[in-house]
DNA sequence: CAGTGGTCTAGACCACGCT
DNA sequence: GCGTGGTCTAGACCACTGT
């Protein structure tokens, strides 16, 4: 499209785009190649600062790309890169046949270290729900449960987090957890087969049991008595994308638990929640 | 578009390339539009692939661009959007004018819990250091450190953590920790003005100062009891990639650190670390 | 159906790193 | 200077969303 006119294409005898990141040098004024802003670039900062500025709330669709095409006088490669770019940073999300909406704002889960305390709480005074639900602050029916059991040998990182050998044959279960049909977290928790096999906790039609892990663990004789948690983060791998529906340009905060009775591990869990839906919280006592 | 033959362009007579995302229906075969995998897609799975099968071990370039374009019979911007996806997932890293390479494992640093007590321990016994060489077990020489310091009425972000008035003056204080060069954190740290006014930690010519946090508060007469930390991942804001370099497909871990003497909040901070290099560890007791 | 984003091709010029 | 990635244009067909 030749902006001035004649065809652009083929061999271009003119060309109206001069050079990428480049001003048209004017006559007088020295560039010595500062520089400057890519195209994609400025598209991405101003629309950044609509967004910032709040010209373009959080939920709000922003211009269509064609629209963006004509407005900033770029090929749509370009706005695209500049959407990317955004993506990227997490500022927006896009959806197919609707459009590019600045991201809106989720409520964000609070996971207390304190939540583990709780939950003995309600162990011995017999309450129900899990730390989860606990979580959430929401009743049974509201959160939804995938779950699939299976034996399987220890691998050498999880050997060395439960410190058993290699090979140890654990109960493997994986969860996905939903509230209101969103997934919220996936998790894969890590039991000795020894220790459970034969008893409810090995049976998944009991799940969601009923004082979550904690209960379990003390129906098998076991009270917990400290737990240890390494936090990580990363982005997500691409079956999390698909089962946990992270948006583009969100990592994910990765658990990995070790549930402790004095010293020996009962339990070793790998969480898996999406950055944008939680925080942790951990209060460090020094006395 | 003719899928088969047939003009389907203006210019191109042939196109050996047919339709985006569908195989060519073969007489016979029914296709409800079964989601075939986009080539980028493809393109992207079997490199990762070859990465994770260390076909490609870490710090390896990958093919070049146009070796993929001919590897895989697709345009360039195929190519680079599989690149991009792998980037975004933080499998590969970029480098102008050198290649895109397998993203080399670095070693992460650990951020215990137990710092603060070790910190404690330290003040006590009069040794020097601070939590920050404590972490990476390395001596002074070998840190570095940029440090900007002001005084500036509370925000009432910050103000809600201290638990004061918005507006309260305080001393903000911001910090780049550099080992062997390389960026490792970002912080800010807020501290009562009226606290610290006129005394030794008030002047960044101090810093760094032995012993950290701890033991500044504690040479104004505070002895910390306990420290809560609120732990949130993100992307990168393009302030923080420049300063911390991170690179592309790697969030930031983001500690928010509130520290107590009793019920008193004494010391406010924001740390910004880049996900790849860090793991924080809490312990948690529950006895 | 119109409009939106998703994917893909083809070709061009650029800046950067290394030999 | 050559090879690598970075940026940009132009045009095409596709699938999904909502009216």
């Amino acid at each position: 499209m030749g902006a001035v006119d004649g065809p652009t294409r083929g061999t271009s005898l003119r060309r109206r785009y001069v050079v990428p990141g480049h001003r048209v040098p004017q006559p007088g004024m020295t560039v010595p190649t500062p520089p400057q802003p890519r195209r994609y670039r400025l598209v991405a900062d101003e629309l950044r600062r609509r967004i910032m500025a709040g010209a373009i709330p959080p939920g709000a669709l922003l211009p269509s790309e064609p629209t963006l095409m004509a407005e900033f006088s770029v090929a749509r490669g370009t706005v695209r890169e500049a959407l990317a770019l955004l993506r990227a940073e997490g500022l927006v999300a896009t959806e197919m046949g609707r459009g590019t909406y600045a991201r809106p704002v989720v409520p964000v889960r609070r996971l207390g270290s304190d939540r583990y305390r709780a939950e003995l709480e309600q162990v011995r005074s017999g309450e129900l729900g899990t730390s989860f639900t606990a979580d959430q602050r929401i009743g049974w029916s509201d959160y939804s449960l995938d779950k699939e059991f299976r034996e399987a040998p220890a691998t050498s990182e999880v050997a060395e987090l439960f410190e058993v050998d290699p090979g140890t044959t654990l109960l493997e279960r994986r969860f996905v957890f939903r509230t209101h049909g969103i997934p919220q977290q996936m998790s894969t928790s890590y039991l000795l087969l020894e220790m459970v096999a034969g008893t409810p906790v090995a049976d998944p039609a009991n799940e969601p049991w009923p004082g979550g892990n904690t209960s379990q663990l003390h129906s098998l004789g076991y009270t917990i008595t400290a737990v240890r948690e390494q936090v990580r983060a990363r982005m997500p791998v691409p079956d999390e994308v698909d089962v946990l529906r992270v948006p583009g340009g969100v990592p994910v905060v990765v658990i990995t638990r070790q549930t402790y009775v004095e010293a020996q591990v009962v339990e070793v869990a790998e969480i898996v929640i999406p950055a944008d839906r939680v925080s942790l919280d951990y209060r460090i006592d020094l006395t």
